[in-house]
RNA sequence: UGCCCGGUAGCUCAGCGGUAGAGCAGGUGACUGUUAAUCACUUGGUCGCUGGUUCGAUCCCAGCCCGGGCAG
């Protein structure tokens, strides 16, 4: 499907892009923040809400999508859109991640994974045809390649071992997609780069799968516990070898900050469960660094989280009252810092696109950054 | 008025001869392709009062004070 990514402009300064990505949902405009919804729901938040906020596209999980309720179920109630309600476009993980971080008793070989369900411990395959499978009972827009995420840290043969499985998965992801039209459809097939932290299993990774011509092309295996410093090499150590007309996705990343750096090195899409699971513990972002709304400090505090930010948590609610909420274990307080949280990246994005388009975005970054890590700092 | 039970952290309680613990609450921190409205750490105490026994008492004994129950 040629032209569903468009480059609008390159920023002068740095190697941030604008740009828009057509799905079968509609257009997603890069860069771009997509909230996590792992089981068929970002938590605690309803599509209204999510829209109003200004979600162009959300995540949802394969590997726990498919076993409950069941991908086949989902495909029978209209596909996953229909399903959980939410009309914009859907990017799906296709569950490498979690066979690795959740599932108990796994063995990977060379056709896929053989594990058992963190659930009621049912033993499940899944290779690239059952993945992609599974992604097209959904419905998803943008499905993800099954891929072996190495722990990090990881040797140097471990780390080959699977980058090389990784791509042989890639291609038959690929293929399958092509053989059931599901490219032909308008659904778009990402594959997935790994290669730990080294930066020539990074690079052959980019050119090999570069070559297959995928619609776009993500980062893998950053996040998984090693250092930021590390995290933002490795992304940067792969960019560059990733084709310039696709776009990039770090996946489950990151802080507000490391956002604004990975723009500035050329990633397109990201997502990330931080900004809703530390709004379900009471964290808020803010412009001057995360705000533990639970602290004493906010106890008479009659302002709103963020001054003058247009989203109905800080329209509305004074941070004593979201302090109350949160420590009362109040169900609205998850929703209410949900809404803000969420509000806060997607506003942060829209403001990155704003800069990259008027030009400026390298002083904007820098002077955001700045000012965050300065508030950061004095908050403690 | 008598008899019985109880008085230990802010709350509910455990401990019972060697100067005290838990849960909750309170405080702080963590959270990065979600098994998370989760997790970790942590501040609090003249163990009702006064005597006695003992090397040593929150613990045993006596009296008193304060709750609760039963009897009258």
């Amino acid at each position: 499907m040629p032209g569903h990514f468009t480059l609008l402009k390159n920023d002068p300064a740095t190697a941030a892009r604008r740009g828009r990505l057509t799905t079968r949902h509609g257009v997603v405009e890069t860069p771009v923040f997509m909230p996590v919804g792992t089981q068929g729901t970002v938590k605690a938040v309803t599509p209204v809400q999510l829209q109003e906020i200004g979600a162009q596209i959300i995540l949802g999980n394969t590997y726990h999508l498919n076993l409950r309720p069941g991908s086949e179920l989902i495909r029978d109630l209209g596909g996953l859109h229909a399903f959980m309600g939410w009309n914009g476009p859907i990017l799906t993980d296709s569950g490498g991640f979690q066979v690795f971080s959740l599932a108990k008793l796994r063995r990977v070989r060379n056709e896929g994974i053989t594990f058992q369900s963190h659930l009621d411990g049912a033993t499940i395959f899944l290779g690239p045809r059952e993945v992609m499978a599974i992604q097209r009972n959904l419905g998803s827009d943008i499905a993800m390649v099954l891929d072996e995420c190495p722990p990090w840290p990881c040797a140097r043969d471990a780390c080959r071992q699977a980058v090389e499985r990784s791509h042989r998965w890639a291609r038959k992801c690929l293929a399958a997609a092509h053989e059931n039209g599901f490219l032909a459809a308008g659904h778009h097939v990402f594959a997935i780069v790994q290669g730990s932290t080294f930066d020539d299993l990074r690079r052959e990774a980019a050119e090999t799968l570069g070559a297959l011509d995928f619609p776009g092309y993500a980062i893998g295996g950053v996040s998984v516990g090693e250092p930021e410093p590390e995290m933002l090499r490795q992304v940067a150590a792969t960019t560059p070898h990733l084709p310039a007309d696709k776009p990039r996705y770090t996946m489950g990343l990151g802080t507000p900050v490391q956002l604004l750096k990975m723009i500035a090195i050329g990633v397109d899409l990201f997502d990330c469960v931080l900004p809703t699971r530390v709004a379900r513990n009471g964290l808020a972002f803010t412009p001057d660094g995360p705000m533990n709304l639970r602290n004493e400090r906010f106890r008479t505090d009659s302002r709103p989280i963020v001054e003058g930010l247009d989203n109905y948590t800080c329209r509305h609610f004074s941070r004593a009252y979201l302090r109350h909420l949160s420590l009362a274990n109040e169900m609205l307080a998850g929703t209410l810092f949900t809404i803000h949280n969420l509000h806060f990246y997607l506003d942060l994005m829209a403001q990155a696109r704003a800069h990259i388009e008027a030009g400026d975005f390298d002083a904007w970054h820098r002077a955001w950054i700045s000012r965050y890590e300065a508030g950061a700092t004095a908050g403690r």
